[in-house]
DNA sequence: TATGTATTTAAGTATTTGCTTAAATAAGAA
DNA sequence: TTCTTATTTAAGCAAATACTTAAATACATA
């Protein structure tokens, strides 16, 4: 961690202050939020968390299907998500349904519409 | 990629049918949409990301001094998050300033009231 | 009980990522 | 031009990640 300070002299000095305080307030939570989005950061994930906004629940069985996956890589990103409260789950049986958590829906939701409107490439 | 069909009978084939059809037409939308996350979702780059939506414009430098590291890594986050258009650049002299783009401000919007009132870990 | 279906878990591997170091580029001042 | 400051880039390495394979667990039914 050498050369991590600046040499010049015109810097707001009671900026930098400021920002390296709030930051160090916010610090857990950066690394939180950060881990959270992190997961939605993988088109695969992404993909999963869209299907599920759309159809309400699918076992993994049916995402293997959908996406042409092997069933455990799809379980491990399940899993992954499950564990960060981005999904829960319901059984019935021998199978397990996956669906978004209310919190993660209402959060993704600014992303799943413009997903849905297909719109993506020309507004971001 | 073996395994990636399941045995099971019931199962709501037009269901996957549309679901596949769905993935498949916004392919490159989830690429890219998962891409852009996926930059957001590094604790280093959501703080870079949340001092630029603070105090609206920073040098290489300041973020180096605030974050506590190296002028080169910093400079290599925001190379990517430049080159995928969540932030754009000014020059005033020898210093270069970087801020966020109108896009990405307007998205990343209800991530960083979260951070703002200091309510993450409660709420997600 | 044994058998089949659904899912998870563990271990291994290959790719990606983030950071370090050192060198290169860019611009202002002496 | 040379020197200093500001920033970027390239190369290398260590840690993290996604996927594969194989084995384990869970539940239903014969």
């Amino acid at each position: 961690m050498e050369n991590n300070s600046c040499i010049r002299q015109q810097a707001d000095i009671e900026q930098i202050d400021r920002c390296k305080e709030s930051v160090s307030e916010l610090d857990e939570s950066f690394d939180y939020l950060a881990n959270g989005l992190s997961l939605v950061g993988n088109s695969v994930r992404l993909k999963i968390l869209y299907l599920l906004f759309i159809e309400k629940r699918l076992c993994v069985c049916d995402l293997s299907d959908i996406l042409g996956m092997n069933i455990s890589a799809i379980s491990q990103h399940l899993r992954k998500m499950k564990d960060r409260n981005l999904l829960e789950t319901e059984r019935d049986a021998q199978t397990i349904f996956y669906s978004l958590t209310a919190e993660y829906e209402k959060l993704l939701n600014p992303f799943f519409e413009i997903l849905d409107k297909n719109k993506i490439l020309e507004t971001i």
